[in-house]
DNA sequence: AAATGATTCAAACAATCGTTTGAAAAATCT
DNA sequence: AGATTTTTCAAACGATTGTTTGAATCATTT
């Protein structure tokens, strides 16, 4: 029974777990006992579900990662069938993907882009093969898209460009939290579609300077 | 003998290692055994020469951080001594203090810059409370300014901008060596002070919309 | 009901972790 | 020089790490 139905309930289970303990601590510093004590498992159910730490990581890194690249490729197909793309369309198309798929999580909105934000963000493990293939296939239709969208450009613009528009990102994802620290409790409660086109905003208004 | 004179070798020695180790490959992933070897010296002398090994981490990040801070603390006050102070300015002075290290810095350009970015990026482990105040002085000083600076603007939406210039610079920091992989090894190689005139130019445009 | 396969479980594996010990070595002081 | 302090060192500490084992339990099929 290798079928994903209804009764691989431990599975599901660790990988919830998992999940919201590398978004609260990364992904380095969760060892396996406290996932499966979270989960209700035995020890030795990682083994035997994922066969490693380290797959059970990349399972849970790949649940995430899938649909947003998904949409993601959708999007831009979407937006070149119809001409003319804009760096803003470009930016939003991009991005939105990584909140949409807030509430098909088990994790709470806090918790889903707090580990959004350590997959794209975290470079001390190695991301899993399959989300890397995602991801060059996202970036070899969108990187083109963005040079056509700014014929001015060069290439090393364009790609430094996108790198800061990803930290912008990945930092504000791990560390939403922080603003309201920082700021004494007076800034860092919105929603997260407000916090969103700030981020929009702030990438397009530094992608086209 | 606690002053600090020629003959603590050990004690700088250590924090080379694992100043290095950790630019390498994070805080938390880097073993008191690996610096110890790295430093060609004994395990037990991290307990001696810091009593712990977060002691030890805490000691390379204030070494790392204070000459930083206080540049930026300099370099604000110059500037309002002018008068009229622009976003422009603000971010020059806050950016550039933490690459104008790296000559004084026994790790090499790329090291550092990637230490330098896991310092200020890193949350997996508690920052020193020396370096927390440093922070909230410096935030002190430069949360103000920027606010008088753009006087069209409200606090959530400065303290959020700052924010985001935060992430550029934390992620450019830790995987500037990613670009050139991205781009199959077209675009990454410059100078340090190119790749900081593009931050600043980015997070300018970005602040200032 | 018996047999078969899938899953769980307590217990132990070897390896590594940060830390501690107490004595040897080195450096400094009187 | 001897006495004293500082520093180094090999060895072991208990705790925790990811993994493995083999039997027990559960679910499904024959």
């Amino acid at each position: 029974m290798t079928e994903s139905g209804s009764k691989n309930g431990t599975r599901v289970a660790l990988m919830d777990a998992a999940a919201a303990l590398f978004a609260e601590k990364g992904f380095e510093v969760v060892s396996v006992r406290e996932i499966t004590t979270l989960a209700r498992a035995n020890v030795a159910s990682v083994k035997y579900h994922f066969g490693s730490r380290e797959r059970l990581i990349d399972a849970v890194v790949v649940r995430m990662a899938k649909p947003v690249n998904d949409e993601r490729l959708r999007r831009i197909e979407e937006l070149e069938g119809f001409g003319v793309v804009t760096v803003t369309e470009l930016i939003t198309a991009f991005f939105e993907p990584l909140f949409s798929q807030i509430q098909n999580s088990p994790l709470s909105e806090k918790l889903f882009t707090k580990l959004m934000g350590r997959v794209v963000g975290d470079r001390s493990y190695e991301l899993p093969e399959e989300v890397m293939g995602q991801f060059r296939e996202v970036a070899s239709r969108y990187v083109p898209a963005f040079m056509k969208a700014c014929p001015g450009l060069s290439a090393d613009d364009v790609f430094w460009r996108i790198h800061f528009c990803f930290g912008v990102l990945a930092n504000t994802l791990t560390h939403r939290d922080i603003l309201k620290k920082i700021s004494d409790g007076k800034v860092g409660d919105e929603k997260i579609s407000v916090t969103l086109k700030r981020i929009i905003d702030f990438c397009d208004a530094g992608f086209r300077q």
